[in-house]
DNA sequence: ATTACTGCAAAGCATTTGCAGACTG
DNA sequence: CAGTCTGCAAATGCTTTGCAGTAAT
């Protein structure tokens, strides 16, 4: 039973800088950068390179255990765990702080697209905004 | 009248690139890169400098005439006049063709966020899957 | 033993910045 | 004329790539 929930992904040869970058996921809050991962890797004791993250990160996603995304303004890409279950940000324009969404629109919504044979997969949305401390400055 | 559908924009200061720049948004169909922008202006007869129209773009964005996002897995930010009528596009997975989404799920739907005074300005949405071509072949 | 993965260095590329001359109002 | 904007060059910073040694099955 524990295997299920902690279990090594299949088709993904296991390696310390593997494991070190999947279990800083799962601890994570928030979507992560690249350089986040490297420095809380290291913060856990662990040592991976950057490219080596990023050819990580590469491998996730193309296994579908991680999103790639990107955060308004910022031209640097994040990437979080697919928990297949959907989840937004909203994010400060003045601070950038990142806000959790409880919700989402695409629940109960039917996309109307002007290729009708486009099959759909998925989808970002990111919310944009001021927090509490910027909206009162 | 022309004026108010032509008109230049209040606050800016018009200058040959500024007018170029702008002549290219109002004739895309779809959100445009820095480069993409700048080909097209040289491609209308002007010559712009790439760090010029970042320049530009930047203060557009400021203005809030035009707005900046990213399109999935693309590093690369795209640009797009603010209509102030929501678009919304649909990117194929496998060839990155752009399809356009004629509604909008952010019409009658009111964001949960952790933050409770989160001041909502804006969305971005982008769907992603397989469009007709790609998904058949 | 074979194949794949990582550390490391160096390259790539979109974007930003500095500066002097040119242009706008 | 004063202040801003642009052309151009060079720097920056995220991301990718090449290669040789190391680790995984």
């Amino acid at each position: 039973m524990k295997e299920l929930q902690t279990g090594w992904p299949q088709n993904i040869k296991k390696t310390k800088p593997r494991e070190w970058v999947l279990s800083v996921f799962e601890n994570a809050q928030k979507p992560l950068s690249a350089m986040d991962i490297c420095s809380q890797v290291e913060k856990n004791g662990g040592s991976v390179w950057l490219s080596t993250v990023y050819r990580i990160l590469e491998l996730f996603v193309e296994k579908g255990l991680v999103i790639k995304t990107t955060v308004m303004n910022s031209d640097m890409a994040v990437y979080e765990l697919n928990r297949y279950q959907h989840k937004h940000y909203a994010v400060c324009m003045s601070c950038h702080k990142i806000v959790t969404m409880k919700n989402c629109p695409m629940e109960k919504f039917v996309p109307k697209l002007e290729d009708d044979d486009f099959h759909v997969m998925g989808h970002n949305l990111e919310v944009y905004g001021y927090c509490r401390k910027c909206s009162t400055k």
